[in-house]
DNA sequence: TCACATTTAATTGTGCGCGATTGAATGCGG
DNA sequence: CCGCATTCAATCGCGCACAATTAAATGTGA
């Protein structure tokens, strides 16, 4: 009713989907924290492991493409990685600039422990598989949209 | 059709809810930030000025609340937006162990200035604002459903 | 072939995000 | 009133995230 609060409306914090996906991811980060402590990965380590258990051998760039980061944060984090043995890091001898990025047999072994993982997130979200599923393929669908703008 | 598909899908980067909304979250960042830099903020900088636009003269505490922020995050950040001459941190006379967080008048007058960043974000996602609003709302109740868990 | 642009990873610097700890101020139970 | 737990902000260490730069390898056109 009061006209003053529509117009400040945009600019109230529960009012932005953009502060509902930040507060979420966090809050996902602190369920996945005590999993993946187990597995001795980090959230962002967890997902190179799961580009790396369905491709081995890949490029950096690669993996960069599918996780949306870049060497400035993906250097590091193998570096990381390959000091816990779970991967090998090479120059491609084909092409030098490249470096490959292949699972160790821990590496490759880890992916049975992890296999318990996604259940006790979907268990924690007390969700159904099915909406959890359609608000997946919604935020992808904005995401998508959203790195197409800054992509220009 | 192949059973080891099946078996493989919860560990299947494209089917992780948790990486849709990790990578939304980043996606919207980087349409954030030219936005953000006219304003000299960063995206969590915001996030602590649209609180004190809605209530000013708030303890840090609070603001940790409705950011689920902690102290060892909000401190460092706090002191850059004073060192930004956004904000005054003075201890509370009536219970020295906590610090209220105000806004200076250019800290005031920068909310005139950030009133165009709530369209610009709704034009770049490309999307309507009831669908926005029915993610948004599917999202905090997830959110709030998994810091449940972690609560205990 | 050779200058020049492009690609790729690494490096550097800044700012979160959070667990763990510290220390001061407050509340409270006896 | 005093000891003790609790609350709150600050601090420290580690690991992202990303912009900007660097350097090496490769591709390309004249």
């Amino acid at each position: 009713m009061a006209k003053k609060q529509a117009a400040d409306a945009p600019l109230l914090l529960g009012n932005q989907i953009c502060f509902a996906i930040y507060s979420t991811a966090h809050a996902f980060n602190r369920v996945y924290k005590p999993l993946l402590d187990r597995l001795g990965l980090t959230y962002p380590q967890y997902l190179v492991m799961l580009v790396l258990w369905e491709h081995d051998g890949v490029p950096v760039k690669d993996i960069g493409e599918r996780l949306f980061l870049d060497s400035g944060t993906l250097t590091p984090l193998l570096k990381r990685l390959e000091a816990a043995q779970l991967i090998k890091r090479t120059r491609d001898t084909a092409d030098e600039r490249q470096v490959l990025i292949a699972l160790t047999p821990q590496g490759q072994s880890l992916r049975e422990k992890a296999r318990t993982v996604p259940q006790s997130i979907l268990a924690a979200s007390a969700c159904s598989i099915a909406e959890l599923s359609a608000m997946k393929n919604d935020l992808v669908a904005l995401r998508d949209r959203l790195n197409a703008v800054v992509g220009e």
